[in-house]
RNA sequence: GCCGAAGUGGUGGAAUUGGUAGACACGCUGGACUCAAAAUCCAGUGCUAGCAAUAGUGUGUGGGUUCGAGUCCCACCUUCGGUACCA
């Protein structure tokens, strides 16, 4: 009997729904395990190969995890809001809800092919009311708190109200954007609206006006994150910035317990690293300079309190505050040109040119402290508004901006770090002696930061400080298809969070999903329900799409309920997630906003961990190999164009076109005779990317290709070697516009899933980015072949009661030592091959034995769910084999073939030395032998090759 | 520039603690079966020399530690990923 997935598959695929296989209770005695996927957005595009490459990892350590007596939570969901479906809804009218359930019917379509255990009684779909309820709900927690530093907690708001009646803000330490001081009093005095504000400069969602990425083509904002170098990530589209009024959550405040917890997690060094390096801690002084004839004092940050000596000017950026009340009337002309001219330059132009300094010097003059010099304090853009405080010392001779600046401006430049002790030293380094400083000379600058600290501080003229790169994150679209906020504004402007029985606070319906005039969502036009609130107007942005991902993960683990985003009971069985699979390109987003919103959560005493995430596994990026044609587009000979011709001439290569010899192949086409090298001026040659379906290797099937392309079936191919048509190639992203995606449907109705599933484990490395290649699938699928003829022969199932003998169990045992350890640390190639030589062995020592298959076929099941459940079936079992007990490595199968003895060599005893053969204990004397007579000894017997070991042991191989 | 990861046959990749480098698979070569093809099976396959046994050589480059290095140390080169006026 031949194996034929296609029919055992369909049949179990149906047979596992019918029978609720993988549905899990909440209510067990074995140990739990939260093995979790993060959940795809739905594109139009479907699945490509390259997504599921994490989920059937984690898919068969899940399995794993369940055959080895853990109850597993292995759910999945959609991450089901997102600008693309509202881009392709402005363009068509479809409404994103209905485009994106159609994507979600066919990912399930895809998902379910590949036999995943998913338990889909939980899955989310975070663009579901009974879903984003609970995403507004945790808004408003995070609207109804602040971060008290003196608790490093948050803490609810009313406490804080409480002590501004009590005793004023002076003493609260918290997490804020407020600079204004007040007493109880002032503060009873204020209005609701003046409170109001107040109080946002606290809460950890709250609103501010501030400088945000701003992309026209999307017509929103968008958070750091989701600009990479001045484009946006979605859509590629300029971003600029822009003063705006805006939703932030105040993630800065977490920023000490984000970077410290890190150290609790299983992640590798790449992500922590990436994750350290984004909240960008640096320790420094916070100081105030006195402004010469002004009462206001300019605050700045510096990580080198030790060369304030050389401090000989400050720069501010140019959208510092005190810009206007600083500038003279002298340079008042100069300053506002030059900020014309900053307010003209987009993002990219800023990036693009960063070697490039530009400054004006605003005519105020700050006193150094310490030298009690007047120096000029200047506008440059290389000063940030948004880090630390947005003004500098500028200290031109240990640091390369400001020497660069100081170079051209021709400011005074005075050195105070001898570095000749340390000749490989850079300028930023934080080595060297420190001179002309007055009472810091001959100190190391470590030495000489610390002895500042403390003069600082002394003086009062500033203290120690820590700064983060980290910033708070914008929380406002200016978009439909998103969380509608659950704010409500009354006519003074001031922001009241909506009850709880509110919620959910649902979309409008809309029929035009363009943006509202003003740079306002599209939900400003739905007036009636902007106005459903009698006297109030709802707030029309939306939440980013970070919102729903923040806290998924903690739904699934009740996904059912409606009373709570998640039982007490749940979460406390569930815990936290203990294995976490995904790419790395949410390293810094969704990572981030999900650890803060877990600690957040954690705070309130809602979640019993202070990670949400143990341990996670970077899956690579699978990328495509796309194939290429070249074509001729435009033919110059004797100056005369030729564009006007129709011939198209498609090529396989640069190369080819370069030959010589080709030109005279090609001059025909062109209606040139007697083709003169000497009359040709060259031509014009794009790439086309074709369908790489289309592609047999790098061999394109020409008639395919004409049918695809119709346009080109008059074209002229150029055909290498054997008349065959050799395409170009390059490793690119995988995407539908370049041709080069391959569908895993296409290959699990061909080769199966389980030779799918275990092809893309045998691929490499997990962790590992490769292009994609089908050729080597054929290999899995003759194991899988040679897997299915253990157990059956030409007339069915073949299978002995028969006692295994010993090397029928060493070779199972190796696997299952091996398959455990690999599955263990992650590493499914290995396995795979594991599977591949157990299978070799087994067909070679012509094992059918139900003792040794049965456990194999255990074994198998994480990999190849399908044929193994058949098999197991087939066998005689009544339950599935998905449900058995995972075979238990015994060490008394693996036969010693390696007896480990002392030995001494050259009279210094040594650690051992190891015998490579069936010797009993007798046959090796009880005694220290000296390295001759290990010689000796080993030459009575055998041996192949000695190889001499002096420090640990020696190796001996005994021929067979 | 800074941070991180990695360089092994024609290809994807093994080698878990420093102990016979190249497992497993693809590809290729030869053979069996077949009218033929597919499928399957057998043998070979790092490189160089040799009919062969065999010898030499070999994990990016140059040094070092060690009886022994793909693995550890130093310097360098290359590739990939992240980040970038972060004071």
């Amino acid at each position: 009997m031949q194996y034929h997935p296609e029919n055992i598959e369909s049949k179990w695929r149906k047979n596992w729904v019918d029978t609720q296989l993988y549905k899990i209770s909440n209510d067990s005695t074995q140990p739990k395990f939260y093995v979790l996927d993060m959940f795809p957005y739905p594109s139009g595009a479907g699945l490509h190969v390259g997504h599921p490459l994490g989920y059937i990892a984690s898919d068969i350590f899940a399995r794993y995890k369940r055959l080895n007596g853990f109850n597993v939570l292995h759910p999945m969901g959609y991450d089901a809001f997102g600008l693309p479906a509202e881009q392709y809804a402005i363009q068509t009218g479809v409404h994103p809800a209905v485009s994106t359930d159609e994507n979600i019917v066919r990912y399930r379509e895809q998902l379910d092919n590949i036999g995943f255990s998913f338990d889909w009684s939980r899955e989310v779909k975070t663009s579901d009311p009974s879903y984003y309820k609970w995403t507004q709900w945790i808004f408003l927690q995070l609207f109804h708190h602040y971060y008290d530093q003196d608790q490093d907690k948050a803490v609810h708001i009313d406490q804080l109200i409480a002590t501004f009646e009590a005793k004023g803000n002076k003493n609260v330490k918290a997490a804020n954007t407020q600079d204004e001081i007040f007493t109880s009093d002032e503060w009873k005095q204020k209005t609701a609206k003046q409170k109001d504000d107040i109080l946002m400069n606290y809460r950890l969602a709250y609103r501010k006006t501030g400088y945000v990425n701003w992309c026209e083509a999307l017509g929103t904002v968008l958070a750091n994150d989701e600009v990479k170098d001045g484009f946006s990530e979605r859509g590629g589209h300029p971003v600029e910035k822009r003063a705006m009024m805006q939703w932030s959550l105040r993630i800065t405040a977490y920023a000490e317990r984000l970077l410290n917890d890190l150290d609790t997690l299983q992640w590798s060094d790449a992500l922590k690293a990436m994750q350290r390096n984004w909240i960008g801690r640096s320790e420094g002084a916070q100081m105030f300079f006195d402004i010469v004839g002004h009462g206001k004092k300019l605050e700045i940050f510096t990580t080198r309190p030790d060369t304030i000596f050389g401090a000989t000017y400050m720069v501010l950026a140019p959208e510092h505050d005190l810009v206007p009340q600083l500038t003279t009337a002298d340079q008042k002309d100069a300053v506002e040109k030059y900020l014309e001219y900053v307010g003209s330059r987009s993002e990219i132009d800023r990036m693009a040119e960063v070697k490039e300094v530009t400054g004006v010097f605003t005519g105020a003059y700050a006193l150094n402290p310490f030298t009690n010099k007047h120096i000029p304090i200047w506008l440059g853009e290389y000063v940030l508004k948004d880090y630390g405080t947005g003004a500098i010392m500028a200290v031109p001779s240990d640091d390369d901006r400001d020497k660069v600046f100081a170079g051209k401006f021709g400011l005074e430049i005075v050195d105070v770090v001898d570095k000749t002790d340390y000749p490989d030293a850079t300028l930023n380094d934080k080595v060297g002696k420190i001179i002309n400083s007055d009472f810091l000379n001959g100190l190391e600058v470590k030495d000489a930061i610390a002895e500042m600290f403390d003069r600082i501080e002394k003086l009062g003229i500033g203290s120690k400080k820590i700064n983060y790169k980290l910033r708070d994150a914008n929380y406002s679209r200016q978009r439909y298809w998103g969380e509608p906020f659950p704010i409500a504004y009354d006519k003074e402007g001031v922001a009241h969070a909506l009850k709880e029985d509110q919620l959910p606070l649902t979309l409008p319906e809309l029929e035009n999903f363009q943006p509202a005039s003003g740079g306002k969502s599209p939900l400003a036009r739905a007036e009636d329900w902007v106005g459903q609130i009698p006297e109030m107007s709802l707030e029309t942005d939306t939440m980013p799409g970070f919102a729903g991902s923040s806290w998924y993960f903690l739904r699934y683990m009740d996904a059912a309920n409606e009373n709570e985003f998640a039982s007490k009971k749940a979460i406390d069985y569930w815990q936290d997630v203990d294995l976490y699979v995904g790419g790395t390109e949410h390293a810094v987003g969704h990572l981030m906003y999900s650890r803060t919103w877990h600690k957040f959560l954690y705070d309130l005493g809602m979640v019993p961990t202070i990670e949400p995430f143990k341990k996670l596994v970077n899956q690579g990026m699978i990328q495509g190999s796309s194939r290429l044609v070249y074509r001729v587009t435009e033919f110059y000979y004797k100056g005369v164009d030729l564009a006007k011709t129709n011939v198209v001439l498609l090529t396989d290569s640069y190369e080819n076109l370069n030959s010589v010899d080709k030109f005279f192949i090609i001059a025909p086409l062109f209606g040139i005779e007697n083709f003169d090298m000497n009359n040709f001026q060259g031509m014009e040659v794009i790439s086309l990317h074709i369908d790489v379906n289309l592609v047999d290797g790098v061999y394109l099937d020409l008639e395919a290709f004409k049918k695809w392309r119709p346009e080109f079936k008059n074209a002229n191919f150029l055909l290498e070697q054997n008349r065959k048509f050799i395409c170009g190639t390059q490793v690119e992203k995988m995407s539908k516009r370049l041709y080069n995606t391959v569908n895993p449907d296409d290959l699990v109705a061909k080769y199966g899933a389980d030779c799918f599933r275990m092809y893309e484990m045998f691929l490499g490395p997990i962790e590992q980015s490769k292009p994609w290649d089908t050729k080597g699938i054929d290999g899995v699928q003759k194991f899988l072949r040679k897997y299915w003829s253990l157990y059956y022969n030409e007339a069915g199932l073949n299978l002995l009661n028969d006692a295994p003998t010993a090397e029928e169990y060493k070779i199972l045992h190796t696997a299952i030592k091996k398959i455990s350890e690999d599955i263990e640390r992650f590493s499914f190639n290995t396995c795979v091959s594991a599977f591949m030589v157990c299978v070799n062995e087994l067909k070679r020592v012509e094992c059918n034995k139900r003792q040794i298959l049965e456990p194999l076929t255990i074994l198998l099941a994480p990999f190849a769910p399908f044929i193994t459940e058949e098999l197991w079936a087939n066998m005689g079992h009544e339950g599935s084999v998905h449900k058995a007990q995972f075979p238990q490595f015994d060490a008394k199968h693996l036969v010693q073939d390696t007896i480990e003895y002392p030995v001494s060599i050259n009279g210094k005893k040594r650690d051992t030395i190891m015998l490579s053969a069936q010797l009993t204990q007798e046959e090796i004397q009880a005694q220290v032998m000296e390295l001759d007579q290990v010689k000796k000894y080993v030459e009575g017997k055998e041996i192949q090759k000695v190889i001499i070991v002096l420090k640990r042991m020696v190796n001996i191989v005994v021929k067979e």
